[in-house]
DNA sequence: AGAGTTACCTACAAAAATGTCAATAGAGTC
DNA sequence: GACTCTATTGACATTTTTGTAGGTAACTCT
């Protein structure tokens, strides 16, 4: 047993609350909103919760934060994977990187979060991906921006089925927890490329 | 200012947990799943949280039988409108009816609520339902069970996408909250015919 | 009407969660 | 080495949330 308390770590006050919010990320997924609590934010990034409020303010401030950083991500996922230029790389590629985005790192648990807290205000950025989107790789092909609208809408809100409710879907019928997301991923395919051709 | 306390009610047994739930469903709905304390579940029903207690045991209780609950209603309401007998108006109806259930009564909130507590045990309706339309309806059509069970779900998945973001997405993007749903629709109803004839 | 059952309540108790404060200790600067 | 700055912390205080106990009252049955 040691006499000598714990040394404290000291970061910087970046590095910090990145190391909390990570905690937070961890905790949410595994545990959902309603696993969020102070303490166990602060035991999860090893540090006491006084820290976390010298930090964040309060609770309500790291969900804020968190809910932020998430988006960020996400958004930065998805446009990042958007931009390759090989136009058929695209076409192919949109769905599996749409997917992933929704489906790793908890992006469709982080959105079904934000909408059973109502928090949707701060979703500006979600709005500019679509945008970006919009006006770059569809337009390139063509495709009217009503239209591209319309799709977008579509393939974000199946991926974010898919990424929630899919593994534990398949299983629940008895298939392995891929099934769902192939199966998304081939309607979405067939279905995008009909649409484009039009 | 009224002297006599107010005069209690008393419910059966049957008619008190009703109540209690609707409150709770509410709750859950409109505040999401932080929103579920005791207290304010009883000031909802009108009664004492002691009385919430006392039929439910503990706040956990009515988180149980809450899921329990909407998971009934929201299998119910699929299967009751998979019902008609007209095979047309079936293929027609069925993205409809699965997209209502889904957006109203919050069924995708549910299960979005259940996904993130980790709460996917008690979700053999929901098992027994997919079998049933598996054998039923789409055995009728003569769509083999592994590509019915497939298209399954991947309208699942959808409806639940739409019915957890459809709205706010389409606002975000600045269409009225119905675009979402609509092009899903569609989407699904030709991905649909196509898989079906093949 | 009287008795039994139990849904319901108020008051209290306990636990859990959030937040405050003054003191401590890393890390850089002079 | 002394000094400054502030991230960090333990101890305390407050608020929120959950749970308990015992009595009251509504309903049923006889």
């Amino acid at each position: 047993m040691s006499i000598e308390s714990a040394r404290r770590v000291r970061r910087s006050p970046e590095a910090a609350r990145e190391n909390i919010l990570q905690s937070a990320e961890r905790l949410l997924l595994e545990r959902g909103p309603q696993g969020l609590k102070l303490v166990e934010v602060a035991q999860g990034a090893g540090v006491s919760h006084a820290t976390v409020l010298h930090h964040f303010g309060s609770i309500d401030g790291v969900q804020t934060a968190l809910a932020e950083a998430m988006i960020r991500q996400l958004v930065a996922r998805v446009l990042e994977a958007e931009r390759p230029d090989d136009p058929e790389a695209q076409l192919e590629g949109v769905g599996q990187v749409l997917f992933d985005a929704f489906e790793s790192a908890g992006g469709a648990r982080l959105a079904a979060w934000l909408e059973l807290t109502g928090e949707t205000r701060r979703l500006t950025l979600v709005r500019e991906a679509v945008a970006e989107v919009i006006s770059g790789p569809m337009a390139q092909k063509g495709v009217d921006p009503e239209r591209a609208t319309n799709l977008i809408l579509v393939a974000v809100s199946l991926a974010m089925g898919v990424g929630l409710i899919g593994r534990s879907l398949a299983e629940l019928v008895g298939r392995p927890p891929e099934t769902t997301r192939e199966a998304a991923l081939a309607f979405l395919k067939t279905g995008l490329a009909a649409a484009i051709k039009t």
